[in-house]
DNA sequence: CTTCGTTCAGTGACGAAGTCACCAAACCCC
DNA sequence: GGGGTTTGGTGACTTCGTCACTGAACGAAG
């Protein structure tokens, strides 16, 4: 099933015959189980890594031991942050890990080099990735000055809810995600809770009134 | 003078002769006024840019109006950005401006496309100049989430300032700097005059004793 | 099944930062 | 020199972050 791993890669589907079968050739599909660091500080993976299934939460650790969550890598993207620790450019402080278990299409260091050297689309494929997680960032910069904890805790909980009506993260973690204290979510939940909105166990937030989170999660101003 | 300009860029030292000689017949040398809108929404350039002398502003601005810079792309740099741009990913709510006139090397996409594919030391350039600009937007955002806006605000005194001892900006200006607002600028940049750090003026901030400011832009704490 | 250590969440007091509404001084252009 | 604009100053208030501490929930070991 792993062979016409391609197809899955929207930017990928217009590559060119010749240089598609050097990549399925010459790459490995590999699965990571779930809470693998991929990447971070004194770790550069050999590889850029293409996702198949799961996804990579990629964050970055401060030296007083603080951690906030940038982006995530999912199903269909490529973990691109990789090729550039590959280069090394210098310390980072920026770690990805594997979320879920995690399958993905592992491309050595040279096959990428002469992918890139090869193929236009290739080439578009990789720089339209840098261009996604470069803007992805610019609205987490944005966010973060500018936006209300109130509104960005109900639009974290919406995305990680996904379909379901569970987001299964302490406190903590919720923290990390919005980049603040662990005191003041704990104090945002409990007023969506008052409200009714959510219902609150260890390590469970449950979406109760989905509707009014998001009323609040589409505001701009308060 | 424009014609060794390669040499001014020590990603682009060891470029392949021919590559080398490619690259300096299919690329002008231009002048663009201080003041001028490089790209922003509703404007993707045509060229990669490299700068050779001058720096251009990358900010954000939010729908409400509230603008705040990313980074600064300095002579010796590309400006990355535009390639993302050019391939006009989304719409982005990105902007850079030339803060001072800036005399730059206009690659256009075509050369830059085949720059990529027949040159592996210029390949290695781009991708560290993207490299260069996510780690940076990676410490930009843990600044703000976490970092004090006292020891921010010295750390970003210093930076501007350079070897003069002064920064010619405004409140608002400094707020957009640091992603808060004028406000907290001004109460801030008071404090520091009552101690006498720095002189105030229109538009003028003079930096009266920087070894103090310095200090407390070291602090990692408070 | 109780004890014990660990993780997770709740709380109040306080300080730092952001917001709002408004005022005053400095500059600019007639 | 008058009138508009830009810049900076101020106080009241809200939101957010920090600190120190508490207790409850869980899990493993006895």
């Amino acid at each position: 099933m792993a062979e016409n791993w391609i197809e899955r890669f929207p930017g990928l589907s217009r590559l060119e015959p010749a240089v598609a079968d050097m990549l399925r050739a010459k790459s490995t599909v590999m699965t990571v189980p779930r809470g693998t660091v991929i990447f971070g500080p004194g770790k550069s993976p050999e590889n850029l890594l293409l996702l198949l299934d799961g996804s990579v939460r990629v964050q970055q650790v401060s030296e007083n031991g603080r951690e906030i969550v940038l982006y995530r890598v999912h199903a269909g993207e490529s973990c691109v942050l990789t090729t550039a620790c590959l280069l090394a450019y210098e310390d980072y402080a920026a770690e990805g890990i594997a979320e879920t278990a995690v399958e993905a299409v592992a491309i050595p260091r040279e096959v990428f080099d002469q992918l890139v050297s090869q193929s236009v689309s290739f080439r578009t494929f990789i720089f339209t990735a840098y261009s996604r997680r470069i803007t992805d960032l610019f609205t987490v910069v944005e966010e973060i000055a500018f936006g209300r904890l109130d509104i960005r805790l109900a639009q974290k909980l919406l995305e990680l809810a996904g379909d379901t009506a569970h987001v299964m993260a302490t406190h903590q973690q919720m923290a990390a995600e919005l980049g603040t204290a662990r005191e003041v979510v704990s104090r945002q939940l409990q007023e969506f809770h008052r409200r009714g909105w959510i219902g609150q166990s260890r390590g469970d937030i449950e979406l109760l009134d989905r509707d009014s989170i998001a009323k609040l999660a589409a505001d701009r101003a308060g």
